[in-house]
DNA sequence: CTCATTAATATGTAGCTACATAAAAAAGTC
DNA sequence: GACTTTTTTATGTAGCTACATATTAATGAG
C-alpha cells in the first residue's frame, strides 16, 4: 500500500482497475452472478477516485463482463459472453480495400407491397409501398454481392430523387439518413438458380448471407437481404 | 414520465451533444475527412464544459463516426462503417434459451502439431504441441454445432487437468482464461461427408461456419472452428 | 396484511482543475 | 537540404464536488 505523498507513480488509471476487478472475475473471487461492492467502496480498496472506478466499471459494463443497475448496484453477468465488434464498410469501400476496381448495376427497381417476409423482417402489422431494388455490386467486373433492399417510402421520401443506377442504396443511406435501431443477421444458402445466374456460380454453392434492417424510432428506414460470393468472410477486429 | 425543459437552459447532457454533432456529419455541415474544431472551441460554441465534449466524442469514436489523434485532432471517418456489437454466447446457454436440452459429445481429443492452417491462423512461425478436440454440442440430441478446437499447451497447461467429456473446452476457457485479442471470421461452406455424417445433413448443405482465435499478450489461447446446422442464424442486438 | 407513499442509496452525469501524453510544428544543428 | 531536438498543442486521464435518477427499502394509511 501507497503511503502516497507525491510519488504519484502509484497513480492507477482506470484500465489498471478495469484489469483488477476483470482479474477477480476470473479468478472467481467475484462468481458469476455475485454483487460487487459499491464503487466508492472498490475505489477506497484500491486506493482511487470514484470516477475512476466508474469509468473502469462502464468499460466492463460495454465488454459484457458486469451488469449495473441505479441503486441495485453491479453483478457480475451470470451468462458470460464474448462480445466482438463488427465494422461493415459500404461495399466499394470494400472493393477497392482489396485492391479491384469496383463496379455497380441496378437490376430492377420499382414500387411494391411488402411481402410478408420483410414486413416481418420489420416488425409492420400491414403491408406499405415500398421502393424495391435489386442490385449486383462488381469486383473487376466479376460479380461481388447480390443485394435485395427495400426501403420505406413513408420514413425516406427523398430516395425517390436519388439516382440510385450510378451510387448504392446503402452508400446514399449511409450518409443521409441516420438510424436508432439496426438488427443484422448472418447466416448461409445455398445458392438457388437465380442467384447462381446472376453471382455466375455453380447452383447449391454456399453463399454467406447479410441481412439488415435499419429504423429510426419506430419507423423503419430499410431492410437489405446480401448475398455475398463463395469465399467471403466476414472478419472482425478486436 | 420525463420532466422536459424549464425556462433555465436545461443542462445539455453528452447525448445532446454527441447526437447534434452526429447530425452535422449527416447533414454534412462536417464532411467525411473534415477536421472538426478543438473539443474547447465546441464546448464553447454549444456551452458546456469540455469534458461533456470528451464523452460524446468518446462516444462517436467507438461508433465510428470520428476518429480522433492526439494532438492531431478529430475528423470525420472518411470511410463510413456500419458498426455493431455482436454477442456470441456459451453454446450451452444459447440452446437453453432456446428452450431446448444441451447436451455435448467429445469426439477425439489428442496431442498433435499444429497443422499448417492452424499455425497460419495463429501467426506462429513453427507449429508447436497443441490440445486438439473435435467435439459436438447438442439440442434436444440433434447435432446443433461441430466444433474443431486446438489449445495452447504453452499458454494453458492447466486444460490437461480439465475433464472436457462433460463441460466443453469454450466454457471452461471463457471462464478462466482471460484473453486480449480475438479474432472472429464467418463464412458459409458446403457440407462434406464427414461434417454431413456428424451433422446428421445432407452432403452439400449450405452451412455457417464461425471461426474463433484468442491470444493472451502475443502468446495463442485458442482457435475453434465451429460448423453450425441448417438455418442457423447469427443475430446482433443493436 | 396490503397497498401507496416516502426515504435511502448506488449508479449516472455535468462541470471544474490539473497534469499526462502523443504527435505535429517549429527551431536548431550539421 | 537532411536530420535531430525542442516546443506547442489537442486529446486523454485522475480527482474532486454537486446534483440527477432510478430503484430498493422503509414507512405509513386503511
Amino acid at each position: 500500500m501507497t503511503q502516497v505523498s507525491e510519488t504519484r507513480a502509484a497513480r492507477r488509471s482506470w484500465q489498471d482497475i478495469r484489469d483488477e476487478i476483470h482479474s477477480r472475475v476470473l479468478s472467481r473471487r467475484y462468481k458469476p452472478g455475485d454483487k460487487l461492492p459499491r464503487d466508492e467502496d472498490i475505489a477506497e480498496e484500491l486506493g482511487c477516485a470514484r470516477s475512476t472506478v466508474q469509468r473502469a466499471m462502464q468499460d466492463l459494463n460495454d465488454a459484457g463482463i458486469v451488469e449495473r443497475k441505479r441503486k441495485g448496484g453491479t453483478q457480475v453477468r451470470p451468462d458470460p459472453v464474448t462480445r466482438a465488434t463488427l465494422d461493415i464498410p459500404i461495399t466499394r469501400v470494400e472493393v477497392e480495400a482489396r485492391g479491384a476496381r469496383y463496379g455497380y448495376q441496378m437490376l430492377a427497381r420499382g414500387h411494391e407491397m411488402t411481402p410478408p417476409p420483410v414486413a416481418s423482417a420489420f416488425g409492420l402489422s400491414a403491408p406499405e409501398e415500398m421502393l424495391h431494388i435489386e442490385a449486383l455490386h462488381l469486383a473487376d467486373d466479376a460479380p461481388f454481392i447480390l443485394e435485395d433492399r427495400w426501403v420505406s417510402l413513408g420514413t425516406c421520401p427523398e430516395i425517390v430523387d436519388v439516382d440510385l443506377s450510378v451510387q448504392s442504396a446503402n452508400e446514399w443511406l449511409v450518409m443521409h439518413k441516420p438510424y436508432d435501431r439496426m438488427d443484422l443477421r448472418f447466416y448461409a444458402v445455398n445458392a438457388n438458380g437465380e442467384m447462381a445466374a446472376r453471382l455466375n456460380v455453380s447452383e447449391g454453392a454456399a453463399l454467406l448471407v447479410i441481412e439488415r434492417s435499419t429504423w429510426i424510432g419506430k419507423r423503419p428506414i430499410t431492410t437489405v437481404r446480401s448475398v455475398t460470393t463463395p469465399g467471403y468472410q466476414l472478419l472482425t477486429g478486436s
